[in-house]
DNA sequence: CGAGACTTTGAGGTGACTCAAATACTGTGG
DNA sequence: CCACAGTATTTGAGTCACCTCAAAGTCTCG
């Protein structure tokens, strides 16, 4: 369930794909599985970010806190999607499995020195660092000027696209982590997506809330403006 | 006036700084200054991003628009700061003077055969993205969970931390670019500003809106939240 | 000094939020 | 396989923070 091909999933062959794990090169790395419960945290924001991980199944979300709890979901990591990633000594986000997940992980170390002989790698540490902030740059735009129709509009077309589950679109995640993706509240959410179902844009699927069919793309995306 | 430092002014001395300019490498790039009216497009959106940026005076804006003229602000770039670094093709904002402006621009194309040799230079591209995207990611929390209040506060807060004139902020943008850069209206802008003054945790100097004195960043902080 | 741009302030409206309750779903244990 | 407890979702009613519209005040610059 819930199997997703990432977008990015092909972008990075030097870091996680066949060039590091299958071929020589992954004898230089530190590279294992580690499963985590649903709702379990994978790493918080500022602790040393000495690994990267890659999701093998499952969900995650990377959010910030503020002091009385608000929170504000930076990005969720699907099937194949790598994350952790950081620059800096720290993290920035604090990162939790959605539902059980199994993410690969590799030492952040290990990464850097391949990088500093495997200009590939280099590349793509650069190219996954701009995919990050390409996504933040859009997802600002959304967040400051957008309404919750255009919000919950925009985050079914990104996991619709992100999604290789060609009918139906299976989200992990509940109402609340999307309404904290999208900064809204979960009420609101619910109501969107109500409004869309009555719209016959999209449809609920037989015994769970979690299952959406996206009967008319086309007219859904009129309501996620182009900027 | 406006005379600043940004705080990443020193932080990348392998692209514009003296190791470029006024060494051997220097030969190896073209580099040139320009100016730009009030007002004016140093560049657009999706418009191939074949130069780099610095600020040398003045100061810009780095905006996205939705088809109906909403208009998200991402960043302003002070002196020093540098701009319009892709690594994609196009530019993903379109950038404004928001004063009478001066830039020193480098063609990407010469940026990227340096870094290519020289590894210095290629971390500061890492570090210039990262960098970037570190203030996407706080920029999100703020747009999707922060008040009015908070919003303009941590502005001010950030402006200080950016500005060297120790006394007086001088804010070279206008109250809509504040908008528009913390996902709120001009009203709600001057209204916060005016409720800060009120507070006597800020002051405005003599003839003109644009100069702001903060008299207790103590207090002022205690309004941006921490995260 | 005067025109135009910018800012402040007020009054009223509204989209999203809060609070609350009903409904639906999931997983567990009998 | 069903009952039940706990969790998640929907829906309604009322509130509020921020927005819109409007007008007055302030600043800039020729």
């Amino acid at each position: 369930m819930f199997a997703r091909i990432s977008d990015r999933s092909t972008e990075f062959p030097g870091i996680f794909g066949e060039s590091l794990i299958q071929n020589d090169l992954s004898r230089r790395v530190s590279l294992n599985e580690f499963s985590y419960k649903k709702g379990t945290e994978i790493f918080g924001e500022k602790e040393p970010a000495d690994y990267v991980y890659q999701v093998v199944s499952g969900a995650v979300r990377s959010y910030k806190l503020l002091s009385d709890g608000r929170r504000q979901i930076g990005a969720f990591h699907l099937t194949n999607d790598i994350f952790g990633l950081e620059i800096g000594s720290d993290h920035r986000f604090t990162a939790e499995a959605i539902i059980d997940t199994t993410v690969r992980l590799m030492k952040r170390r290990s990464l850097e020195l391949v990088a500093e002989s495997d200009v590939t790698v280099a590349r793509n540490l650069l190219s996954m660092t701009t995919s990050n902030l390409r996504h933040a740059e859009d997802h600002m735009l959304l967040l400051g000027r957008k309404t919750s129709l255009e919000r919950v509009a925009a985050f079914l077309i990104e996991m619709d696209r992100r999604s290789t589950a060609a009918g139906v679109l299976a989200l992990p995640m509940c109402r609340r982590d999307i309404a904290d993706y999208l900064g809204l509240t979960l009420e609101t959410v619910s109501r969107a997506l109500s409004r869309l179902h009555d719209l016959d844009i999209l449809g609920f699927i037989g015994n769970t809330q979690r299952q959406i069919v996206l009967l008319d793309r086309k007219k859904l995306a009129s309501f996620d403006l182009q900027n």
